[in-house]
RNA sequence: GCCCGGGUGGCGGAAUGGCAGACGCGGCGGAUUCAAAAUCCGCUGUCCGAAAGGACGUGUGGGUUCGACUCCCACCCCGGGCACCA
């Protein structure tokens, strides 16, 4: 079963000085495996880390973007290993989804055999680029044991009111007779039939995110996430202040009529009310019809149409001609600000999905209501006053108020204030805090996701599933049409069942969930993933939750991350997570992406790159430096700029050093040590110094310039004319050893056993830097000419502004480039830089 | 389109308002070798110059500053997300 030579084979090995990865690494491998020097029980006595990398969706052996995304998380976990930590180093599987779907469709072949194949051949991978992670807690989504409490979790959100069911607007096929995911929709055609999509008003079981919108925002601050990613979360979750208030309906003498409720809008400038000079519903507005005159309807049926077939990305777009994008109620509404009867339009950019699916527009101070009144010829009046020189035309900047009686002159806080009370004070309507974010459409219309276990009964309606049924889980006779309609609809066995309130005959929910309600709770599980009696025992989260650093790619800043940060609350409101567990990860990391050729790897586009050929020719450690040198981490990077040649080459230096290879070292000296000796020992120290910073803050490109620069100085060290100081380099290279272990773990592991038998370098403690030999006793300063380097003075790192103002006018360089003159300005930045003005 | 990032030698990148180009790749030269590979050593932004040295140079155009790759404004190009890929 495994391939891996056993150790004795490899231990007795006739060159010991040559550096050979396909010996070393499966049994440092098999070592760690076996020893469990990465397994972490609950009442392991060291302090708690939690590193966690996001969990993969098992697509088959790993892909380079996969190793990138696991060499870092397991860089931190052995370095915070070496720091003395229990670190907690889980891996799972993400292992519901499309991609296993479309298989089984393509090829009759059941999800569960091929997912399970992808995760050992991932798993697999993950070995042997040398991630380590205690495996006995591993977490498969499609796992009945997960299931069940995924069930679980989704029946008390059902009770507390946190999941319902409504209906939402879905992409159907109408020729696959399904629901089609928006990547299966290609330029509005299904890519398996190719038919035109509908978009579609369909049943869905939702949860209520919105409920914590507030919280979701406000912990943002304290989070230390990259500033990005909370850039984006608080966008989305858009928070705005404004004013929800009623427009009346006019009569066809155009006054307010009283028998019909006011049209509600929402505005986030009701100081611009004044300017509002008509109105826009939604075109899915359930006020259409009603509000519709019998001239208008058949162009606003047709309308609705049309956009009932465009996309959202589409239908916000501010590309493209206009006239076509909205249609004339034949009604009007009342401004109640001014009076004025205003007519009533439909448009496709208004979405019933965002406050009240109906706006006041105001073309002054907007300039998608601009660009709409040029279009349709209808009034703009300013209400805010540009200043002199714009020439645009909607103004949304700062200005008094204009044209807007007892407004004028306001600036627009003011105004807004002053317009919201009198709202109030009318009884029109009232201030009102909106949220952009959307409630969490959580259902799939699909065969390979974790079941929604509710019932429907004709006589009792819908009921929740019995928790004695948990997990409910698909069925393996199942036929996989071609139409990609799930099969749960079709599957005698799984759909009836018998209502949990009567006792009659009753069908079950065929739709599953969503896979990101899998990952959004999958990080507790993790601290206690062998509860039988409970999804996880609340000391064991608090013993590791929150996760100290959570790994994944920058894709991910948005859903899945706002998903389980919202999970997480929840469970915490309903007492299943500890009550002061609000957020799930401390820190975050997000990588960039590898791709191929410039764009993203995906296995729809065959670009993916399998780095197990290298692995096999030349080891996984060479692969793991490859990735870390390539780019800062954070950043996107091209399979093609890796340097795995260069990064070999250097890990054949670094072995030929520490393995003391006569042709580089011939002899060392004893005795007492030179001041070159002495300097070859502080740069060790700065090195530690440096490293340690480095890995803190993810600086891994420049950490491994630092091990080669360091390397190229023991070299030169090596073969310098009196030779090395044999304790001396000793250190430096030991040193130099347990840095890089956390980077490269089996060659460090190697190469320390030989020089310290017995030893294991992994389970050593982080070497600290000496505060004295960090001090240096001369430092270049830098002299300036009007910015421009001119000369470079060693002076003394504790030098005083004024002897290093004298020092840079007595350099001969500067004296001849001045010739005389006298400095206008001196700017002095001791010790490193003085600037000479002239 | 909207939201968020990014643009530095031949290439990947370094430099968190203070020496632009660390380190690596590639290239060139040397040592070693019968020869080659491997290895070791050195040089390598562009232009002018024999050299010393000088000028130019961080997507484009402006600005702030004694000083800008770094901060501000506008634009161009590339990437991610946009709620059913994960």
């Amino acid at each position: 079963m495994d391939e891996h030579p056993s150790p004795e084979a490899t231990t007795t090995d006739s060159e010991p000085s040559r550096y050979r990865p396909g010996n070393i690494e499966p049994r440092w491998q098999q070592r760690w495996a076996d020893e469990g020097t990465y397994e972490i029980d609950n009442d392991d006595p060291r302090e708690a880390g939690f590193v966690l990398s996001m969990y993969p969706y098992p697509s088959g052996p790993a892909h380079i973007g996969h190793v990138r995304n696991y060499t870092f998380g397991d860089l931190l976990v052995r370095y915070h290993t070496m720091q003395g930590k229990g670190v907690l180093s889980p891996i799972g599987f993400d292992s519901f989804g499309l991609p296993a779907e479309n298989a089984a469709i393509k090829s009759g072949v059941h999800p569960r055999p091929f997912t399970e194949e992808r995760i050992a051949e991932l798993s697999s991978s993950l070995r042997r680029i040398g991630a380590v992670y205690d495996l006995r807690r591993t977490i498969k989504s499609h796992d009945p044991a997960y299931i069940r409490w995924n069930q679980w979790f989704f029946l008390k959100f059902y009770e507390a009111g946190l999941a319902y069911r409504s209906t939402a607007i879905v992409n159907w096929c109408p020729g696959c007779h399904t629901v089609l995911a928006n990547e299966q929709v290609i330029e509005g055609r299904c890519e398996r039939s190719d038919d035109l999509v509908e978009r579609r008003d369909m049943a869905q079981w939702f949860f209520k995110i919105t409920d914590y919108a507030q919280e979701l925002l406000d912990n943002l601050d304290d989070l230390d996430w990259p500033q990005r990613v909370k850039l984006m979360q608080r966008n989305w979750i858009g928070r705005s202040e404004g004013a929800e208030f009623g427009l009346p309906i006019a009569d066809d003498t155009g006054n307010a009529r009283a028998d019909v409720d006011p049209l509600p809008v929402y505005t986030t400038r009701p100081d611009t009310s004044f300017g509002m000079t008509f109105a826009v519903m939604s075109p899915e507005h359930p006020r259409v019809q009603e509000l519709t005159t019998s001239e208008q309807l058949e162009a606003v049926a047709k309308f609705q149409a049309e956009v009932a077939n465009r996309s959202e990305i589409d239908r916000l777009s501010t590309d493209g001609a206009i006239d076509k994008r909205g249609v004339f109620t034949g009604s009007s509404v009342v401004n109640p600000f001014t009076g004025n009867t205003i007519p009533l339009y439909l448009a496709d950019y208004v979405l019933m999905t965002y406050g009240t699916g109906a706006i006041m527009a105001v073309p002054g101070q907007d300039q998608r209501d601009w660009d709409f009144a040029s279009a349709y010829g209808l009034d703009i009046v300013r209400t805010v006053q540009p200043p002199d020189d714009f020439d645009g035309e909607a103004f949304v900047g700062e200005g008094p108020a204009i044209n807007s009686q007892w407004l004028d002159g306001l600036g627009i806080d003011e105004a807004k204030s002053k317009a919201i009370e009198w709202i109030e004070s009318e009884g029109l309507g009232s201030r009102k805090v909106n949220f952009r974010l959307r409630d969490w459409l959580a259902s799939r219309q699909r065969f390979w996701g974790c079941p929604i276990p509710i019932i429907y009964c004709d006589d009792c309606g819908m009921r929740p599933a019995p928790e004695s049924d948990l997990p409910i889980v698909a069925p393996d006779d199942v036929e996989f049409r071609p139409t990609g309609e799930s099969p749960l609809r079709y599957h005698e066995g799984f759909l009836h069942t018998t209502c949990p309130g009567c006792g009659g005959p009753a069908t079950r929910e065929t739709d599953t969930l969503d896979t990101f309600v899998d990952s959004s709770w999958y990080f507790l599980r993790f601290a206690d993933p062998w509860n039988e009696d409970e999804p996880f025992d609340q000391e064991a989260v608090k013993k590791f939750l929150p996760v100290d650093q959570y790994i994944g790619g920058i894709e991910h800043a948005i859903l899945h991350l706002m998903y389980a940060r919202f999970y997480t609350m929840a469970l915490s409101d309903l007492g299943y997570a500890p009550n002061d567990l609000r957020e799930p990860f401390k820190r975050l990391f997000t990588q960039g992406m590898v791709r191929m050729g410039g764009s993203k790897m995906s296995k729809s586009k065959g670009n993916t790159e399998s780095p197990e050929a290298w692995v096999d020719a030349h080891g996984a450690d060479a692969l793991r430096l490859a990735i870390l040198q390539a780019k800062p981490p954070a950043e996107d990077v091209d399979w093609e700029d890796f340097q795995l040649e260069g990064c070999e080459r250097f890990l054949n230096r670094v072995w030929r050093l520490a393995a003391a290879d006569p042709t580089l070292i011939d002899g060392v000296r004893d005795g007492e040590p030179t001041e070159n000796d002495r300097e070859i020992g502080a740069a060790t120290h700065r090195l530690i110094d440096r490293i340690g910073g480095e890995y803190e803050r993810w600086a891994y490109n420049t950490a491994v310039a630092g091990f080669m620069e360091f390397t190229n100085t023991l070299y030169k060290y090596a073969q310098s004319d009196d030779g090395p100081h044999g304790p001396t380099l000793a250190s430096a290279v030991d040193t130099l050893l347990q840095l890089m272990a956390p980077a490269v773990p089996h060659i460090t592991a190697e190469l320390w056993s030989l020089r310290h038998e017995g030893e294991h370098i992994h389970e050593l403690l982080w070497p600290e830097a000496d505060p004295e030999q960090l001090t240096v006793s001369s430092i270049t300063m830098v002299v300036q000419l009007n910015g421009k380097v001119r000369d470079r003075i060693e002076v003394s790192p504790d030098i005083s502004d004024s002897d290093a103002e004298a020092a840079a006018l007595a350099s001969a360089r500067i004296v001849s480039q001045l010739d005389g003159a006298k400095p206008k300005k001196v700017i002095v930045r001791a010790p490193k830089l003085v600037n000479l003005v002239v």
